[in-house]
DNA sequence: GTATTCACATACCGTCGGTACGTCAACTTG
DNA sequence: CAAGTTGACGTACCGACGGTATGTGAATAC
């Protein structure tokens, strides 16, 4: 579709370009240490070319969040929709979405540098759109399907998503490879609670 | 100790005036979009005071940021101590944990801007030390009392603390005041849950 | 085949964090 | 109490970096 013309070609070529070492340097040395010298050096074109794509720097951050968050809605929703069960949907997308968070390229750019460079609530709103949106519907179905007892699912969605952000940052400064499962237990106990029993 | 003479006195002022300016600029704008110059002007002195309290404008900001640290920690214990059972402290010190961290120079300075300007695991030592060490002591008093299961306090103690950060950011952002009752109750819900029963 | 567009490259500017150095009052010492 | 020393700043300046204005040549349109 946008394949058609040389013209075409190089450009998304050079898009790309540009996103990939903008995503290297954002999460190997973080937003404010990283210049764009460097980055147009590494990707191989100038700045005029990167101003031609983005906006500016936070709009170049930008679109690499939204791939970084991009990458991990598709593998929660994929292990979720790996479920019939909606509760089993739940717990295994919480699961995947702990061991996508703990890649060190997401922490940075996802959790650490992401609600400070964009603000928090452009940062929420596209966390949203990507994944958080999976929670809060898995959530709601549960709700209606009477597995856990009615209340609103947006506090519960954002505790939630909290807990497993902050465990998965955790997880990589701290990890001997048993913190890794007592986090997922502990987790486990904390969704199992929901129920009702 | 620090109040004999004149020199000192001065000293402590302008300290003051620096810590109190920053924290007024970098909550309000963030981290990124203040400069210097602002600060220093708003303070009413030059950028060699600056420098000579402070190495740079990161140890402005992490000086700003245990001060914040310290007034919600400070909360945090007075509200666990006014209770004598451990249960009510953990309980008590997370809902005023939660309180404390809606004002808004606490949430964009701490929780937000915090770990992407200092780094996570400064951000999480600092953290540590100010409060969320009382939330590890209590869960680790709790198990030891038998009024919740053996099991690691620390991956819980992350959960909970993100959780609570998250949620924090929340209400800030989509408060209806409903919104906060809700929030606490499905906090108090996940804390209760953590109990043999 | 000519005109036009577009995807860049080049050159340049203002701002900002940081540094080197000067200064004058406050403390120390004999 | 006077001379010397320290320390808490103020001043002037620099390099780096984000951003902009403008040039250019190949691809596309007509």
């Amino acid at each position: 579709m946008a394949q058609h013309g040389i013209r075409a070609q190089q450009r998304e070529r050079t898009r790309q370009k540009l996103l990939g070492e903008g995503r290297r340097q954002f999460a190997a040395q973080g937003y404010g240490a990283v210049g764009l010298a460097e980055i147009v050096r590494a990707a191989e074109v100038t700045k005029g070319a990167l101003y031609h794509h983005f906006s500016g720097k936070a709009e170049l951050f930008r679109a690499v969040l939204e791939q970084v968050q991009g990458e991990v809605g598709r593998r929660v929703a994929e292990a979720a929709e790996a479920h019939d069960d909606p509760w089993d949907q739940l717990v295994g997308g919480c699961q995947e979405f702990l061991t996508a968070s703990t890649a060190p390229d997401v922490q940075r750019i996802m959790l650490v540098d992401g609600p400070a460079v964009l603000g928090w609530s452009e940062w929420r709103a596209m966390d949203e759109a990507a994944s958080a949106r999976h929670l809060s519907e898995a959530l709601a179905a549960l709700v209606k399907a009477g597995t856990i007892p009615p209340q609103p699912v947006e506090p519960l969605a954002r505790l939630l998503s909290g807990a497993m952000n902050e465990a998965a940052l955790w997880l990589a400064s701290s990890a001997g490879p048993e913190d890794l499962a007592h986090t997922r237990a502990a987790l486990d106990r904390m969704l199992r609670a929901l129920r009702d029993t």
